[in-house]
DNA sequence: GCAGTTACGTACACTACCGTACAGACAGCC
DNA sequence: GGCTGTCTGTACGGTAGTGTACGTAACTGC
């Protein structure tokens, strides 16, 4: 999400912690392979591992009816999975899904809490990171209700660009349906849209973007909303 | 939110808690009266009081754009409003609109803070509380993405009923309609088939649920998602 | 008692999205 | 080459919602 250039390979909230913590964290951390489409957890699961995703990417998704999934939220580089900890509540409120294979710092719950309470700047930095996570979640809800699906689409291409860390990803359009809460028809004129405006390129599932600046330009302002406010809470 | 009886004048937060600490807390309270329609925060503005709502209601509500608010949350006696303080941010998330006119416990942010500090029962009491609400504003965007103005006008109804602890209430069709994201005539249409169904009746603003359990059959499963998980984590 | 304001009802053309169905295009595999 | 499964494109009727406009009823205040 920072506009600064990012190593690869580095968690955001574990990169931004005081050195001494830092190390001691990352000794105790195992990184982890996260397949593709893998569920990690569902919703009121107990928590066993947290992740911290260095060049993977999860996402949150919230069952609503027995016909109805919807992503809530993305988590990358610039964030973790296993917040409800830090709430001393052992129980997953959404399901993750790996939506990008990759690799993630991986701590068991109970080293995780031990960790937590030796640092107080890991403390803070994970409050704060809940704190964007949770507005991200109400302008989401509010981008699904009133904005068009290929501003939502043109948006989440975006997002998952800044997690991806590269212009091209794999993502195919029911997965997309899948996550925007739209039938696959919809996504499949959304992207066509987006192809015919060259801002993005895509072919079975490979999807390149062309045109960042078209895409946010094409995307709702939901979009820079929230990089203002992960910018100003954790930048 | 609870099925046993409850005392008018309460708030579960507050009652929850050991009676020595809730004594405390009680004796630095002032209970101050929320006129209707008014707005305590707007979405940024820094927390000077957090509200711990007795007898009123307190909508949260997200500016998604220049043209769209969205209700996502709601806060009566089993809530309070100021939560980011519990994630060390003194910003509003949401801009809070008194939604029913009543009486609330009120704490100056720095007291509040102390309290906090000094005990440990409230500190996770709020904690799961917000993991709670977290979970709530996850399925209201789901609702408002894949449910019927009909269905969530019912839910909002049950769940205004909850907290105002009484059969009937003020409100009107373009509050509802601000409220659910619609327009005022949808509200008209969705109320009409409600009334015509004799769930409820209405009059100028005045409305009166007549039926419960007909309501909740109207309405959509959130609605008893909802109770069943603060009753799960804070019942 | 009249005027102004507030609350609710109805009507109409329009759009985004739905559910479903079917067909073409491409990739991997024997 | 042919078969199979995956991915994408197109088509069609149906519906819940939109924006706007206008009308009516009820309450409020001077």
């Amino acid at each position: 999400m920072s506009l600064a250039p990012v190593v690869t390979g580095t968690n955001h909230l574990l990169a931004a912690l005081p050195s001494d913590d830092s190390e001691q964290l990352l000794a105790r951390c195992v990184e982890t392979e996260l397949v593709f489409a893998d569920i990690l957890y569902r919703s009121g699961d107990p928590i066993s591992h947290v992740y911290f995703p260095t060049t993977s990417i999860i996402s949150l998704v919230t069952p609503i009816d027995s016909n109805h999934n919807l992503e809530v939220g993305l988590v990358g580089y610039e964030g973790m999975f296993g917040l409800p900890l830090i709430l001393s509540v052992n129980v997953a409120s959404y399901n993750a899904v790996v939506q990008g294979a990759g690799q993630a710092m991986c701590l068991s719950t109970s080293v995780f809490l031990n960790e937590l309470e030796k640092s107080a700047a890991f403390k803070q930095e994970l409050k704060r990171y809940l704190y964007v996570v949770m507005s991200q979640i109400a302008q989401t809800a509010g981008c699904n209700r009133f904005h068009v699906v290929e501003a939502r689409l043109a948006r989440w291409l975006l997002m998952t660009q800044d997690r991806a860390q590269s212009d091209q990803f794999h993502v195919t359009h029911v997965f997309l349906a899948y996550m925007l809460g739209v039938r696959r028809v919809g996504i499949t004129k959304a992207a066509n849209s987006l192809q015919n405006k060259a801002l993005i390129s895509y072919k079975r599932g490979d999807i390149k973007i062309l045109d960042r600046a078209g895409l946010e330009t094409a995307s709702c302002e939901c979009y820079r909303t929230e990089k203002a406010l992960y910018e100003q809470i954790l930048g």
